[in-house]
DNA sequence: TCTGGGGTCCTAGGACCC
DNA sequence: TCTGGGGTCCTAGGACCC
């Protein structure tokens, strides 16, 4: 069998922690940016506070019917993030972490046996984090991931659902009351050319043609199709020792028009992903940056992409910052850019062979990158950086965070304090 | 004025090979 | 009119996830 275990609320749960004024509290928590709301306290989802909508309109409402909101204080949230899967972990020999905060778990036993096992880690994990969790149990990760929506759905279940408690008859009903779209792996499009074919919940789609869904669609809802049968067909995945791709982008807190200004934009960007690449221990053979305008914008849509192989991969901030800012000329001046992104693919573990020496970059080896991370990390991230990301101050474009909660379980200046 | 960020997988189609 | 067949690799774009 497979268990979900996934956080309640993650993120608002996380402010909870170190907060206790939050119990009971609506609390939403916002993107970066402060842009709009990306995670909600049970209490907010209560008052229909809208996943997703822009901070600047609810503001209003939030503060008259006493909503709490956060930045989004993502260090804290990974910390806490870690522990909560260390602990889950305990109770599996199997454990996949999925996401910051889910993760699967491989277990055997009766159905008695594996809700009082789920509920031991509801107890352990509140117990030792703070964090609320529930547990979703299955024959597959689909349908894990189903039991999970039951927990969240039926509170008398006490956090902890296992499909195999229910009859088949009571499970066909289940399923009939499930919306296809609430499915793990189908989102809107998908349920639209469904409802095309007559199949709208999650019974329709567990008993379609599944060679039919996989012309029509492709092999990944044929998968969704027969896990829905309790035949497995999405493995638990082993931690990968490296990503295919690292990506640092980020929305400005206002436009950037000029070509000078976007130039410091790819050049820092370019500094903080080469920064994650080396903490991964990677190097990298391909660079893109982008820019474009915003998704709301009706006129003056623009967006501009470049990408550049690199001579020999690296992980030096100089060439990827010289790489990324290649995007510089397809910049159209004047044009009111509100995101840029840096992109680095074709990523390898930088151990495996060294380069000739004929080829290799002009500061490899002097390990520039290895020093300005030494220097962040003791100084804090604007504290030294190569062109123009050594700044003295935030640039204007910088994003805003201006509810933000401190770093408590990673910054000891941050730490919390209790007061009688 | 103000609408997130970081990832993965799959497929189709083009380039190229013999 | 009519222009091989089979294979691999790579990339861009779509869809989805949290």
């Amino acid at each position: 069998m497979i268990a979900l275990v996934d956080c309640e609320s993650f993120y608002a749960s996380c402010e909870r922690v170190f907060d206790p004024r939050l119990d009971g509290r609506p609390v939403v928590v916002l993107s970066n940016n402060d842009g709009c709301v990306v995670a909600m306290s049970r209490e907010a989802k209560a008052l229909d506070i809208p996943m997703g909508v822009p901070w600047f309109q609810l503001k209003g409402y939030a503060q008259a019917a006493g909503v709490v909101a956060r930045s989004s204080n993502y260090e804290l949230y990974g910390s806490l993030s870690t522990r909560v899967m260390e602990i889950i972990g305990r109770y599996a020999a199997w454990q996949e972490v999925y996401s910051i905060d889910e993760s699967f778990i491989g277990m055997h036993g009766t159905v008695d046996e594996l809700t009082r096992i789920g509920h031991q880690i509801r107890a352990e994990v509140l117990q030792s984090t703070g964090i609320p969790v529930r547990v979703g149990i299955g024959r597959t990760k689909t349908l894990a991931k189903l039991a999970s929506r039951g927990a969240k759905a039926d509170l008398s279940l006490g956090g902890v659902c296992h499909l195999g408690s229910y009859s088949p008859d009571r499970l066909d009903r289940i399923m009939a009351g499930t919306d296809v779209t609430d499915l793990w792996g189908v989102a809107g499009r998908t349920g639209k050319k469904l409802a095309g074919m007559s199949i709208h919940t999650a019974k329709d789609l567990r008993d379609a043609d599944p060679k039919q869904i996989r012309k029509r669609f492709s092999v990944v809802l044929e998968r969704t199709v027969m896990e829905l049968r309790g035949l497995p067909c999405l493995p638990l995945e082993a931690p990968r020792p490296y990503k295919d791709q690292l990506i640092f982008s980020r929305s400005f807190s206002r436009p950037v028009e000029t070509a000078a200004e976007m130039r410091q934009v790819l050049s820092i960007y370019a500094q903080k992903v080469s920064s994650r690449l080396r903490t991964q221990g990677q190097v990298a053979g391909v660079v893109s940056a982008w820019a474009m305008t915003g998704h709301y914008v009706t006129e003056g849509r623009h967006s501009a992409h470049v990408s550049v192989g690199l001579p020999t991969e690296t992980d030096e901030p100089i060439m990827l910052s010289k790489a990324a800012q290649m995007l510089a000329p397809r910049i159209l001046h004047g044009t009111r850019y509100t995101r840029a992104g840096v992109v680095l693919t074709g990523l390898r573990p930088k151990t495996s062979a060294s380069p000739l020496s004929l080829f290799e970059p002009e500061f490899e080896g002097r390990r520039i990158g290895e020093t300005l991370d030494g220097i962040t990390q003791k100084l804090g991230p604007r504290a030294i950086g190569v062109g123009l990301g050594g700044m003295r101050g935030a640039p204007v474009w910088n994003m805003r965070r201006e509810m933000l909660s401190k770093r408590a379980t990673t910054h000891w200046d941050e730490i919390c304090e209790a007061t009688a």
